[in-house]
DNA sequence: GACTAAAGTATCATAGTATGCGACTTTGGC
DNA sequence: GCCAAAGTCGCATACTATGATACTTTAGTC
């Protein structure tokens, strides 16, 4: 499910704060589920324990999951960010959109390429079919979910 | 107009490779224009010149500048990317994507916040009023491009 | 053709960081 | 109380990012 590389340039750390990140977005993991502990996923992915221990660590202290020693590590209620916090984050999305969207110019893709690969990922955190998503007009026109290749 | 930052826990070198990259897809710094000399934006910046030059000879390998000993610095025609290159770029771009928008989702953005988000940005490197961009239908619907601040 | 200013380059030192090893502490069930 | 299993701590080590300083190349000028 979760795995990394020695061989990006990436640390091993962010690697799996960011893989869990992901998990929780997506409602792969919802509040109350409980992590592997540290000794087990560090054997699965064949690194040391407290490489782990640190990613958990990390997840904690943006408030997303709970860790008591001896009892483990489960995933916390997701809370939303107000006022500054949201703001300087906000900032720092778009510095990392305009990052990501210079490569894809730079590497040769279109507008709607880009477009096409970012609608992707959009259905798959925010899918359309159950509707129960923020409701309001969508500024893009939703597909996929069940696709075919 | 390129700033760097000593507080952030992003290397100096990537910031100043990711400015000018960002420059250079903006089309704010064309092929055969002549980037800074070292020591110059060295000291606009603060920081030592090997610092600049490290981050020049980082755009140099992927093909973005040219830089030749007691001459100076200049970006070079941007070439496409295709076959396998152009297939890992695109995975490694849909990672980039999954974890901005897991970032998003996590600090309470809605859909509708991340889109509108993504396309002042799509604005910024691929405006829509000269219309001589890719051509075909595009996937949302544009605007600014020449909006008041 | 030598001088010189200005460009990038190379070498080395140093502080910081990412990871791993091994020992420790806390918890909860028997 | 014991013990297994959870997370934590402190230290060692290899690597990396940055800077100080000295060097080499280019191009103009006399």
């Amino acid at each position: 499910m979760l795995t990394v590389s020695l061989d990006s340039d990436e640390p091993l750390v962010d690697q799996i704060v960011r893989g869990i990140r992901a998990q929780i977005a997506a409602d792969r993991l919802v509040a109350g589920a409980e992590l592997p502990a540290v000794r087990q996923l560090a054997a699965d992915l064949g690194i040391n324990l407290n490489t782990v221990a640190r990613a958990y660590r990390v997840l904690q202290h943006s408030g997303l999951v709970h860790t008591a020693r001896g009892r483990g590590t489960r995933v916390t209620a997701v809370r939303e960010l107000t006022g500054e916090a949201r703001r300087s984050l906000k900032q720092r999305l778009r510095d990392n959109a305009r990052t990501l969207l210079s490569n894809a110019k730079l590497a040769g893709l279109s507008r709607n390429e880009t477009e096409t690969l970012l609608v992707r990922e959009l259905d798959l955190l925010w899918p359309t079919d159950g509707s129960h998503t923020t409701p309001g007009h969508s500024r893009l026109p939703q597909r996929t979910g069940t696709k075919k290749k």
